[in-house]
DNA sequence: TCTGGGGTCCTAGGACCC
DNA sequence: TCTGGGGTCCTAGGACCC
């Protein structure tokens, strides 16, 4: 696949549009979601420098007459779906990357629907159209590069990197603007006098991985080269799944980070029971008194499991571990997860098919299902002549 | 300037296996 | 008993992302 065939599509300061579309009398004004801490800040709140993840007092300083709300998620979910929704009519190969931003590739639609930049249009139209929300698209070769460019084009833009042009682009941009350069990595590269993603370039592999790990520097190198060769996937299924509650600061008695453990065990299995999927690693999570300081306790069971009683007896073996800890430290943070999710090891079984109309797939698939259970024919693909996807069918 | 609730990926040491 | 070379899995921590 050659040119710029890969959408970013992520929209803007989702939950305070959210909030903007539901309710006209917050349109054109600074809206902040959240009360301890902004969860999303509107554009108007972003002008005074409000941002993600701020304390709501920091913000309230740099802001002094904010619309604070507070969040409500079953409509950010809600907005969510009916985006994807277009995502997916657009094209099936739709990778969520989170609540708010997915990858598309359109590489194949040219013949039916277009070039990417027509595309991008129509589907930019539709979601304001049809969920009342503005999206930013970026238009790349690679997905790493989609992404810089819908960052860079916010909010409510569209920009595309057209092929031949990346580096271009892509030098001069400062080093934050690379995926997985943090706080941390930008510290270290500007300590070392480089600023921009050229000056990056400039140097040789060799030097990237000394400064920064073999891993981190590797791919560092790469993505300033823009060589990111990962497909748009759109079957990936999540790793881990847990929760987490922020406590009162100040120790608090065993018997009461019980109580909190019970709940968070309940909701993360309930979780994985809906999904249908099962783990075997229990990760407890601590946060202390003493700012920033955290650990965390691991454990890992023979059989994979979802079940609230067996989780929770983990989880409790981890909490008796840590509980010097806790005593010492106090603890302002708990939180639960279950990682090592069963990932859907199994056979791929490829039938011809010849025919064209719905029907007679439906029946091949029923009849799959029959043979083999319901439970294990999870998914299936539809490849053309080339064995290339077509469409995925039955996604998790 | 210390604040939420979700995640991903990488590193490094130790246990254990052939 | 020690030395070699290769590997997997588990645990703990950390950087980073939205």
């Amino acid at each position: 696949m050659h040119g710029a065939h890969i959408l970013h599509a992520d929209l803007d300061a989702f939950y305070a549009s959210v909030e903007q579309r539901d309710d006209p009398t917050l349109r054109g004004r600074p809206v902040i979601v959240g009360m301890g801490v902004v969860l999303a800040a509107s554009y108007e709140a972003k002008a005074y420098g409000v941002k993600t993840a701020m304390s709501g007092r920091q913000a309230q300083r740099l802001c002094p007459k904010p619309v604070v709300v507070s969040p409500r998620f079953s409509a950010y979910v809600d907005a969510s779906k009916a985006v994807f929704e277009i995502f997916r009519d657009t094209t099936p190969l739709v990778e969520g990357l989170s609540i708010d931003e997915a990858f598309l590739d359109v590489g194949g639609l040219w013949r039916i629907a277009g070039p990417p930049l027509t595309i991008a249009v129509r589907l930019r139209q539709r979601v304001r159209a049809e969920v009342g929300l503005p999206i930013t698209v970026g238009i790349a070769t690679t997905k790493f590069l989609a992404k810089v460019a819908s960052a860079v084009a916010k909010p409510d833009g569209l920009l595309e990197v057209p092929a031949g042009g990346e580096l271009a682009f892509l030098h001069p941009l400062p080093v934050e603007r690379l995926w997985g350069v943090g706080a941390v990595t930008a510290q270290k590269l500007h300590e070392r006098g480089i600023t921009t993603v050229g000056e990056l370039a400039a140097l040789p592999r060799d030097a990237v991985t000394a400064m920064l790990g073999p891993a981190s520097g590797h791919h560092l190198y790469s993505l300033s080269h823009n060589q990111d060769p990962r497909r748009v996937e759109p079957a990936r299924r999540r790793g881990s799944v847990g929760a987490q509650r922020a406590l009162g600061r100040g120790s608090r008695s065993i018997g009461a980070l019980d109580t909190v453990l019970v709940e968070l065990v309940e909701r993360v299995t309930r979780r994985m029971r809906k999904a249908e999927r099962t783990g075997r690693t229990v990760t407890l999570r601590l946060r202390f008194d003493d700012l920033g300081r955290r650990a965390t306790r691991s454990h890992t069971i023979d059989q994979p499991t979802a079940e609230t009683h067996v989780v929770l007896e983990v989880a409790r073996g981890l909490l008796a571990q840590a509980e010097s800890l806790i005593r010492a430290n106090g603890c302002t943070l708990l939180g639960i997860a279950v990682h090592s999710l069963d990932q859907e090891a199994g056979t791929q079984l490829a039938l011809p098919f010849d025919r064209r109309d719905g029907g007679a797939l439906d029946a091949t698939l029923d009849g799959l299902r029959e043979r083999f259970g319901r439970d294990v024919v999870t998914r299936a693909v539809l490849k053309d002549r080339d064995m290339s996807p077509l469409v995925p069918m039955l996604p998790d």
